[in-house]
DNA sequence: TCGCTTTCTTGACACTGTGTAAAGTTGACA
DNA sequence: TGTCAACTTTACACAGTGTCAAGAAAGCGA
């Protein structure tokens, strides 16, 4: 066997992926990632010690392909803070709904399990070090609130962007994309950039 | 039988919301709640049908011993909208963790069981009513954005107020609660209420 | 061509927690 | 004395995760 006709890992991770944005993350067991796949379910096992672990492959696998690091980094390039807090915002957000499946079930098992937890704060650090970046352009810029200590205002702007906000707002909340990202933006502007007098 | 020394019902309730508290809503089965209560496990099922319903009874339970709606209403009845808005922020942010260990038991069942969503959905309803009422007073008294309609104002406001951002802040990210609520009442205002010029 | 190794399949099973079912116990009360 | 309601005890069905062990099948080297 060996190199059958697509190596079965990858295949695991493409039917994962499939099933877990179809399905909007809920209900997507073990075995329904198996038959997408067309593979037994002990074959799973063979490649991902447990769930949370397949989980955290799933979601650096998009991450890969959908080269989010580089539109992350590419945030970075603008020149003032304010342009580059918007591109942030911009990335990040435009970023959600497309790991939104994935996202949902490691969340969703955050609280039993340690790996899953682990792998979702791994993937929640690249954000917060991109919010930190932005932040810093705007303290350097002298355009950060001036009563608002970097730390606080990279919490906030994290806050502000986490994926249970999307959420609530596009996914239940009936929202656009657009509307949603446009309303994020202005927030983060209005909470920690200087009004200029 | 019939009244013991406590009525077998609130004894329940008592125990399941001492377990949710201390357990901060992780790890409470149905069992323990049994046990907790002294009482056998099927005797919580005479009085409550599933988990779902008792952890809604409970959530209602607690506001009806806190007077929830009474705190939450005392805050509509300051003068201007400004006065108006803080204070509900106040009063709302201060219920969170009071009641975080139900809310989180509860929000980890929203996936799989609609009956938990439900009771979930039927409490930040509540929370809702009190962020139009609070953007309504703005409205009214001219000081919010002009270019923001009153329910992309409640949306906002409610995404701001969520269990989740407290939970982000306050129990993960070692935000004590005080700073957390000013933190929370600077956003809600630097996000809805119209700069004076 | 033989045998070894790797990868995968098949089928069975342990475990956890929820919810159901049925028979027995106990105290209140008429 | 008998009945009713509330409760206990024991057993079980069910779903989903993860484990285990016995094969099958293809590649590879000797």
């Amino acid at each position: 066997m060996s190199s059958d006709e697509a190596e079965t890992r990858p295949r695991i991770l493409e039917a994962a992926w499939r099933l877990l944005e179809t399905r909007a993350g809920q209900g997507v067991r073990m075995g329904d990632i198996a038959r997408e796949a067309g593979v037994s379910r002990q074959a799973v096992y063979l490649h991902f010690p447990n769930r949370a672990a397949l989980l955290g492959a799933t979601t650096r696998y998009i991450d890969e392909v959908k080269r989010v690091d580089d539109r992350l980094r590419a945030s970075r390039e603008a020149g003032d803070g304010l342009t580059r807090l918007d591109a942030f915002v911009d990335a990040w957000c435009g970023y959600i709904p497309e790991i939104y499946g994935v996202a949902r079930a490691l969340m969703a098992m955050q609280d039993d399990d340690d790996a899953a937890a682990e792998a979702w704060a791994d993937r929640m650090r690249a954000m917060r070090e991109g919010c930190a970046a932005a932040v810093k352009a705007l303290k350097n810029d002298g355009t950060l609130k001036p009563d608002l200590p970097a730390a606080a205002a990279t919490d906030l702007l994290a806050m502000l962007l986490s994926v249970r906000n999307w959420e609530q707002l596009v996914r239940d909340g009936g929202w656009s994309q657009r509307r949603y990202v446009e309303a994020i933006k202005r927030m983060a502007r209005d909470s920690l950039v200087a009004t200029k007098i």
